[in-house]
DNA sequence: CTGTTAGGTGTACGGCATACGCCTACCGAG
DNA sequence: CTCGGTAGGCGTATGCCGTACACCTAACAG
């Protein structure tokens, strides 16, 4: 009966997007949406409570695209699937980094994850791994993930904080320096995937 | 020849985690420690150039402790002596949680984590590992750690998080549900042990 | 005692999220 | 076609925030 919303929520979530992937997430602020939006700062209250909400909100529409692509293969073994699905949820975050800090506080409610890690315990059951064995092999592999993607783009292994740690007294801290030193030939795609078998290893594989 | 300072660094970074620790992260705030400390807002610009700096010193200040408890005894095999150094580092920012977002932005520059680096990297070297196999180790522990840490206190397993997953329609998340239900007796110490004990295993042990 | 230097302060500005009340576009009913 | 009510959109105002700037003053060197 009344007056029709003339904006969808995903039209609000990806304006959002818009402008954290173009000015970073200091600039997100209700303002910069609504210009975004061509509309008054105020009428982004018709759609969301509070900025926290729209914040869910961008979170949701990166998270969601980790469950959009098929089904991984039933083939390979299940180290290679699982695999393939860290590497999803990688690339999915790694797609708009400057979300990264949201998706710690809102990460709970995304149904895109909740997919994902059915069908990771989903492949860890057929593995032979026991209920709780699952549990604790699922979480870690997330705190995996969640390490690893912030080291690579808030501390990036070839970025200026290794210099600076290869510029350090090599008397006090041997073993850094040399580290730091071999760790510039070492591509971020090895780093993870080296970290990763190596939780996988430990799963029995 | 001018007035002497009358405010040490240590009491800056003290009085700013005493509002963390009481108020939370949302609560720090430039006016907030000039009151803790009895002197106007703007005299804390004497000390520290912008609210970032002040940041820096919260964290230098929670990470420094890392390193200030004797050194891990030469006894036991390598895996229990990693698995201490990780635990004092879990336990060091498990104190002061507020202060958890920040080590992401201001983690590089700590003193103390370096030489907490250093020592693992001398564990693990001792262990028999190669230089690069010393890095990727490392990196993935540190990964790991921060993701388990995060994850014990930004969603907790025991929290409301797990208990909307257990509300869940089971036909369509069978194992999540199931999941959800068991973790209730997974404390969180037995979950960041088993996850690290993962990590161990694929590391050669 | 006095001049210099740097520490401490008060005021002010622009940006932020957002509570509140007004205006008005839209739709169903008559 | 008209009209009334509902809810969308907007302007204004408030109280936070970080911080630039100009001023006052405590303290030491001479």
């Amino acid at each position: 009966m009344p007056r029709p919303r003339s904006l969808t929520q995903d039209q609000l979530s990806a304006a959002a997007l818009a402008v954290i992937d173009r000015e970073g997430l200091p600039g997100l602020s209700m303002r910069a949406v609504a210009v975004e939006l061509g509309i008054s700062t105020m009428a982004l209250y018709r759609y969301v409570q509070d900025r926290g909400e729209l914040e869910a909100l961008v979170v949701e529409l990166v998270l969601s695209a980790v469950d959009s692509t098929p089904p991984p293969p039933d083939a390979g073994t299940w180290q290679a699937r699982v695999t393939l699905l860290v590497d999803r949820l990688r690339t999915t975050v790694g797609a708009h980094p400057g979300v990264l800090p949201l998706t710690f506080t809102h990460r709970h409610r995304s149904p895109g994850v909740l997919r994902w890690g059915e069908t990771v315990l989903g492949v860890l059951g057929e593995a032979g791994l026991g209920p709780e064995e699952r549990i604790v092999a699922l979480r870690a592999l997330l705190a995996y993930v969640i390490g690893a993607i912030q080291q690579e783009h808030l501390g990036a292994l070839s970025g200026a904080g290794t210099t600076a740690i290869a510029a350090l007294p090599a008397e006090e801290y041997p073993y850094l320096t040399e580290a730091a030193r071999s760790a510039r030939s070492l591509t971020p795609d090895r780093e993870f995937h080296g970290g990763l078998a190596l939780l996988l290893a430990g799963l029995g594989g």
